[in-house]
DNA sequence: AGCACGCCGACT
DNA sequence: GTCGGCGTGCTC
């Protein structure tokens, strides 16, 4: 289905159709008579319009214009309004959306919906006198002087200006990935470019936007979840004028508008933030490189733990990569050892070893700095008589104890209630929290150390608007002396004054079912293992676990990433998995655990009969989680080294689906799945 | 997706 | 008696 716009327009007089996708997910286009008594607005393909649809009025984008239409005429209605002057996107961009919609599966209308502000999706107009306010120069950074491996990384990126190419930029933490952004940043100023720079969702602090803009003097446009919609539209429109020449922003800011593209980058692009999880599944960093391609940009990505899927696009030769080895200035990577806790016993999950080590380096004036992926005060809360746990009613989950609202929750949906004082199954008053979260740890670790400060970093401690950037600010600042968090703290940010890094609990990743756990456990130690000995003192981080005999965790201490990531690329080629071949999941939720299954079984049979070779059919099986928020929820794998093929017989199954009659099943595709929940 | 229409249970 | 549950079908 070609849907881009093309440019033929039409005055309103005669007989012709426009053909419109409005911002639904369904997977039709709708058509419609040009507007009733207007002469002066030629229809051309990519405006917005207002639409009556059924007993609603909808929002939708044309698409085509045509003679005539498949629809009986005494269907057609007329457009009610035309909300732009100019198409909102320019070509290029607007193929890329449409490839996105065909890739991920989803309606044109859908993508494009999650393409634009809200204010644009409710049919506001673009013009509209915009009061921002003008820019007022602070104090000017100066740049550093980069050393030879930066140099040589901006050389070569410099060079491949006005093409597209993907360069890998693979730094350690504390290379200074970001003092080459900011060279590539003042490059493409000087010629007059805008540079689009994605960041993960946690990631983008107003202390990154000031620092773009003082270094540059220019105005940064900035593009989180947080804005409301009118900021959002705000700095939407600064990117699609060109007022501002950087755009910084989340996942979703892979679609703003530029004036005048000149390089992409996205800042630690292993993150899985960068996958929309929910709605239309579409991974931001894929989605970058395609813009590349379409915009003839560079496209650079950047972390210190690359995804395996950019390791095979740098294997493959698809990506150049670029290397930042060392730390500038006398900074030394940190030392790893592991902390064998079999047989020990722990105080709040901490072996007396690490509680050692802790107590020594606030002696020496150190910062500390425990990660434990757990939030909350206890994950189970158990009968020690009987034996009874409390689960949730809505979800497969055990509820969370959280000390300071005093009650139970479940992290997998939004329920939440009173602490019994009793066991509801056997009465007994025998009820005892077991393992523990970060709320556990501050509360034993306060106790242990009543003199210093501690200071919590997870979703909990930072729920309230501001209340996240004031936490790191504090942190950063060395104004506390213990720091705990979860993996919220190991995304690029800088603890200069954290001297030991204490790893509290890995070994549910070294044998989890997910075959990307131990990628991810890889990446989070690295990364939280980086945020120790950034300044001038040397970093100690001991990670806790019962496998001390581990391979590969052994091979990620001993070798580092690369190496790490080398053995694990090998595996996944052995076992035919991704990035080596394909995956497109089939969900299917339904109020009956047999609604979905059979859905899925149906699919299967529909798709097995046609022998396929290279592709592979795994399930249905319930979610790992069969039951969340009420529903339970059932899956169906595709596999194939062939993407073309994989798209192609998924594609053909939609019209199926589509068709199916039944309504107990919402179903949805993820291509690509990052897991399987 | 919305929204209307339509057919079966507990209540002002 | 009706308010409202959600199953079904349609939207140019």
């Amino acid at each position: 289905m070609d849907t881009s716009p093309n440019q033929e327009s039409i005055s309103p007089k005669g007989f012709n159709i426009v053909r419109v996708a409005l911002l639904t997910p369904l997977r039709l286009l709708f058509d419609y008579l040009p507007l009733q008594n207007n002469t002066l607005i030629s229809l051309v393909p990519g405006l917005r319009v207002k639409v009556p649809f059924g007993a609603q009025e909808k929002i939708g984008f044309i698409v085509a214009i045509g003679p005539d239409s498949d629809v009986p005429a005494e269907k057609l209605k007329y457009i009610l309004e035309v909300l732009d002057e100019k198409p909102l996107f320019s070509k290029p961009l607007f193929e890329l959306i449409s490839w996105a919609a065909n890739y991920y599966q989803c309606s044109l209308g859908e993508m494009l919906k999650t393409a634009i502000p809200g204010w644009l999706r409710k049919g506001k107009k673009t013009d509209i006198a915009l009061k921002y306010k003008t820019y007022v120069p602070s104090e000017k950074t100066k740049a550093h002087i980069l050393n030879v491996a930066q140099q040589s990384a901006v050389t070569t990126v410099y060079q491949a200006f006005n093409t597209f190419q993907t360069f890998l930029l693979e730094g350690i933490t504390g290379s200074g990935k970001t003092e080459v952004y900011a060279h590539l940043v003042e490059k493409a100023l000087a010629a007059s470019k805008q540079v689009l720079i994605l960041v993960p969702e946690i990631g983008l602090t107003p202390q990154m936007i000031k620092r773009f803009e003082e270094r540059f003097q220019v105005p940064v446009a900035s593009l989180h979840s947080t804005l409301t919609d009118k900021q959002r539209y705000h700095a939407w429109y600064l990117a699609k004028t060109g007022v501002a020449p950087i755009v910084i922003g989340t996942r979703s800011a892979v679609f703003t508008p530029l004036q005048n593209p000149g390089l992409f980058i996205i800042d630690e692009e292993h993150d899985l933030s960068f996958k929309q999880q929910e709605g239309v599944r579409y991974s931001a960093r894929d989605l970058l490189v395609m813009r590349g391609l379409k915009e003839n940009c560079p496209v650079l990505l950047g972390t210190a733990t690359p995804s395996l899927e950019t390791l095979h696009n740098v294997n493959l030769g698809r990506y150049q990569k670029l290397t930042l080895p060392t730390r500038p200035g006398n900074a030394q990577p940190p030392r790893l050892h592991i902390l064998d806790i079999r047989h020990k016993k722990l105080m709040e999950g901490l072996s007396a070893q690490l509680l050692g080590k802790i107590k020594e380096h606030l002696a020496s004036e150190g910062q500390v700095l425990l990660f434990l992926n757990r939030r909350g005060f206890s994950p189970v809360y158990m009968c020690f008589d009987c034996g009874w746990i409390q689960q949730c009613t809505h979800c497969d989950s055990k509820m969370t104890l959280h000390k300071k609202h005093n009650r139970l929750s479940c992290h997998h949906c939004l329920t939440h209630q009173p602490i019994p004082e009793s066991c509801p199954s056997c009465k007994a008053f025998n009820l005892h929290p077991i393992g523990v979260g970060t709320q556990r740890l501050e509360s034993a670790l306060q106790e242990h150390f009543p003199s210093h400060k501690i200071l919590r970093i997870d979703r909990d401690t930072t729920q309230t608007k501001g209340s996240l950037n004031a936490t790191l600010t504090e942190a950063e600042g060395g104004g506390a002396h213990i720091l705990i968090g979860t993996q919220m703290i190991a995304k690029g940010h800088h603890f200069p004054h954290v001297t030991l890094v204490g790893i509290l609990d890995v070994d549910g990743a070294l044998f989890s079912v997910d075959f990307r756990s131990l990628e991810r456990m890889g990446q989070l130690i690295t990364q939280v293992a980086g945020r120790a000995g950034r300044a001038e003192r040397l970093g100690t981080v001991m990670l806790q676990t019962c496998h001390p005999e581990h391979p590969l965790l052994n091979l990620l201490l001993e070798k580092g990433y690369p190496v790490f990531a080398k053995t694990l690329l090998e595996e996944r080629k052995a076992a035919a998995l991704p990035p080596y071949h394909y995956h497109a999941l089939v969900r299917a939720d339904a109020k009956k655990t047999e609604v979905g299954l059979n859905f899925l079984q149906n699919l299967k049979m529909r798709i097995a009969q046609q022998r396929i070779p290279n592709f592979r059919i795994l399930g249905p099986v319930p979610a790992p989680m069969e039951r969340r928020a009420g529903y339970h929820r059932a899956q169906l794998l595709f596999q194939s080294p062939d993407r073309g093929l994989l798209h192609k017989t998924i594609q053909t199954l939609i019209k199926t689906m589509d068709n199916f009659p039944t309504k107990t099943v919402r179903w949805s595709i993820d291509m690509d799945p990052l897991d399987m929940y």
